[in-house]
RNA sequence: GGGCGUGUAGCUCAGUGGUAGAGCGCUGCUCUCACACAGCAGAGGUCGCAGGUUCAAUUCCUGCCACGCCCACCA
């Protein structure tokens, strides 16, 4: 055995062995209890960061314990591919634009890029340990998926939760699609805080603040803070729009800022959220000034035709020859805008689709009440959201790669045509329904837009279990065990779960979730490229190992947040290195061993002191680890295996092993160390799966069955190797040995330094009277006296 | 602004209704035949702040402050 642990080459080594040996495939033959995992696909964009690595490690520990405790592991791996992410990252590729190629080509393009970076993309995930079965890689784009998704979206329609609606939504001009909130990026820009003067109908004026007075023609209201003393007169009085003559009402509204301009404000539809929201909570009128080309219509009559920009001007000069300027100044404010053309938004009212659900508040609480959650405070988080929502879900984007809505409409009668679901995937806009329409018309419409990716990322379950095949299994195997991620997405990829299993098949997705928290920056701030303060976790890898790196990530508590620190790598490195040195020790000492079975009557006092502590250990470790508490696992194992296991056993029984002279008492050590370091490789098998397999491989194969430490079972606490009484005892002999190792200490000496005489404390003198003849030899004292 | 979480030794974190623990770092000693990437020992904390409950609070309750995440808002 070499003296020093090369990680870099054995962890590459044993990548290779995993692979070839298949240890880690799904084999649904295989007896037990199945053990389902939902594994969270990354989205195929840039590489795996240190976040993913977090939260991929703490998925990993529990798949690898389940394994170990005799569970038949089904634990995949997927990508998104699907949606925004995946087209900038094509469009940055092939340095092209989407807009450039077209739907078609551009599709095209998506999935040859895929083919060509997916094999990259996921050896960062095998590098760092996963036990995902990677022989079959699920793709969001794939065309099973698309026709998952499809399918799914025909028996939501045919249940009649799928509707369409004309409403306003985030809209960029420039791109002419609906975009999703995640999409605006935030910019300063120069503008106009312009106050206008209003009459009132009941004779008067009030004065709003606005920077977009061409949206005039679009008033329909205007609103005040209701504790704003100023004009409390004026509320429920009547305005009159400048220029444009609109009688609109005033209103007292929360969500007016009184030390913002006049205090007053005009709400156009639409200007911004804001009066999205007043639209709806006041069932307001809609005026829309705007067109989809980004000009104005009729409403603003003369102005018609005028781009937005430049009606904004006239506007102004117009209200300003009428008088109706009272002020007008330069400022700097920060606007939405479409982030990829930087266009600003707009909202305008469109065609969607939606899933209807806001009926069902009551039951996803249900339902997310009946969901194991690990930790439980995480579920408030899933409820308030629930309890939040406001609108049903529009499920219809605007973008050119992703899984089209499978409808065609058609030209003379309207109707929403379905394909079959044998002909699933379709792309309507490329296809044609191959029945004629009732009212007896050929001619049909494709449906352009794609469905919002979560539709298609709330069905990972499904997704996950297509690749089964077997409709028995995939049907036994839902719902899935387990459901891990973190927490920033509970509102949506858990929460869309939830709620599409429910809608499908009045379901739990899953038995348990498992919420992991964050990375931050050793400050504990979020890391992000902007700051310059993202640690690479390859290169972490590369300098300290994948196992030491694991060791760091599985420190931090269940749901929550860690900074990264590189000590606590250094930790995990160093305990690597240790249970590579304790190994070689006891490996040296197992050299002539066989294993085999002992009588407890040959076990010394520290034998059964040691096995009684591992089977506390073990003990607490599966308690833990079967609530997901793999940190306090963790925790308590180190803590056994440092102080315990190397620090006292092993110096203990140095004269046993070294002095062969009472031979009768060599073998129990033998027994004992064969024992503790295969559990203890074992236990520390989840966190650190690389040392412990390499030990493994030299020593421990040829005596246990199986090919891989990751196949073994750990070892239950077995009651005929738990001693309590004698354990008790022994401790008196452990803090007898801390007692001479600090007179050693305070008088400066080596360990192993000969003493003449030394008294001990002690509270049971008869007891500890037994174990003075080890304490001589094991610390090398010739006369012990007890106090 | 709302929700959730966190605030314990210089750092990273455990923990408990009865006045605190680990690892790193620091100091001292020891290169002892698995390991100096080690061992042994030591110093170091009014357990975020302010109230309250209690014989007793770091631990329970209330308020505040700081930080993180999510949500809302920014005419």
């Amino acid at each position: 055995m070499a003296k020093i642990y090369n990680f870099s080459e054995t962890e590459q080594k044993l990548l290779k062995f995993w692979e070839k040996e298949k240890i880690y495939k799904f084999n649904p033959q295989k007896r037990g209890k199945i053990f389902s995992i939902d594994t969270p696909p990354p989205t195929l964009s840039g590489r795996m960061h240190l976040g993913h690595f977090f939260s991929y490690t703490h998925q990993d520990i529990i798949a690898r314990y389940h394994r170990m405790i005799g569970e038949n592991v089904f634990y995949l791996f997927g990508v998104d591919d699907n949606g925004l992410p995946t087209e900038k990252l094509v469009e940055k590729l092939n340095k092209v634009r989407l807009f450039d190629l077209g739907r078609e080509e551009f599709i095209k393009l998506c999935q040859k890029t895929i083919r060509k970076i997916l094999p990259e993309f996921v050896f960062d995930w095998k590098r760092m340990g996963l036990s995902c079965d990677f022989s079959q890689i699920y793709s969001t784009i794939s065309k099973e998926v698309q026709k998952l998704s499809q399918y799914y979206f025909i028996d939501l329609y045919k249940k009649g939760r799928i509707y369409q609606k004309e409403t306003p939504v985030l809209f960029c001009l420039e791109c002419q699609t609906a975009i999703a909130q995640a999409e605006i990026q935030e910019v300063e820009r120069k503008s106009y805080f312009v106050d206008i003067k209003f009459n009132l109908k009941e004779g008067g004026q009030v004065t709003i603040s606005t920077t977009r007075p061409e949206l005039l023609p679009s008033c329909v209201a205007i609103f005040v803070h209701p504790k704003d003393k100023r004009y409390k007169e004026i509320v429920e009085k009547t305005a009159i729009v400048p220029i444009f003559g609109q009688k609109v009402p005033i209103f007292a509204d929360e969500l007016v800022d009184p030390k913002k301009g006049t205090g007053v404000v005009m709400c156009c539809t639409f200007g911004d959220t804001t009066d999205l929201e007043w639209y709806f909570k006041h069932k307001l009128p809609l005026r829309i000034s705007i067109t989809k080309d980004g000009k104005m219509n009729e409403l603003a009559g003369p102005f018609k035709g005028l781009s937005v920009k430049q009606a904004r001007q006239s506007i102004i000069q117009e209200l300003a020859k009428k008088g109706f300027v009272k002020d007008k100044k330069e400022i700097v404010h920060i606007i939405k805008v479409h982030e990829r053309c930087q266009r600003e938004i707009e909202i305008l009212p469109t065609q969607q689709w939606f899933i209807k659900y806001l009926d069902l508040k009551e039951k996803f609480l249900e339902q997310s009440k009946k969901l194991n959650w690990y930790p439980k405070y995480m579920r408030v988080r899933l409820d308030n959201w629930i309890k939040g929502l406001r609108w049903d879900w529009c499920i219809s984007r605007q973008r050119y790669f992703g899984i089209p809505i499978p409808v065609w409409y058609c030209k003379k009668c309207k109707k929403v045509i379905l394909p079959p679901i044998k002909d699933l995937p379709v792309d309507p806009l490329h296809q044609k329904p191959k029945k004629i329409c009732k009212c007896g018309s050929k001619e049909f419409i494709g449906e352009k837009d794609v469905l919002d990716t979560w539709v298609t990322s709330s069905l990972t379950p499904q997704i996950a279990l297509l690749l089964l095949k077997s409709k028995k299994l995939q049907k036994k195997m839902f719902p899935m065990s387990l459901r891990p991620q973190a927490h920033d997405i509970i509102n949506f990829w858990l929460f869309y779960t939830l709620a599409r299993s429910y809608l499908h098949f009045k379901k739990l997705p899953w038995r348990d979730i498992m919420i992991s928290g964050f990375v931050l920056d050793p400050k504990g701030e979020k890391m992000s490229k902007s700051k310059g303060n993202v640690v690479e976790p390859q290169a972490v890898i590369e300098k300290y190992g994948a196992d030491a790196t694991r060791y760091w990530a599985s420190q931090a508590r269940l749901g929550e947040d860690l900074k990264y620190s590189e000590d606590e790598i250094k930790q995990g490195k160093r305990t690597v290195t240790k249970l590579w040195n304790a190994s070689r020790f006891s490996l040296m000492h197992l050299k002539n061993y066989t294993p085999k079975k002992i009588n407890s009557e040959d076990l010394e006092d520290e034998d059964k002191w040691i096995l009684t502590k591992l089977y506390r250990t073990i003990k607490e470790y599966r308690n833990y680890m079967d609530k997901y508490e793999y940190s306090k696992a963790k925790e308590n194992l180190d803590k056994f295996f440092w102080k315990d296991f190397c620090d006292n056993y092993l110096e203990i029984i140095k004269p046993r092993v070294y002095n062969l002279e009472d031979a009768k008492k060599l073998q129990p050590a033998q027994f004992t160390l064969y024992t503790l370091l295969l559990s203890v490789l074992k236990l520390f098998a989840p966190f650190m799966p690389f040392v412990t397999e390499e030990i493994y491989q030299m020593y421990f194969r040829k005596f246990e069955k199986e090919k891989s430490i990751h196949l073994t079972l750990l070892l239950k606490p077995d009651k005929k190797l738990y001693f309590p009484k004698t354990a008790k005892n022994f401790e008196l002999a452990i803090d007898a040995i801390a007692q001479i190792r600090k007179y050693k200490s305070e008088h400066k000496l080596p360990m192993n330094a000969e003493i003449e005489e030394i008294t001990i404390k002690t509270t049971n003198k008869t007891l500890l009277q037994k174990y003075t003849p080890l304490l001589q030899k094991v610390l090398r004292v010739k006369i012990i006296k007890l106090h």
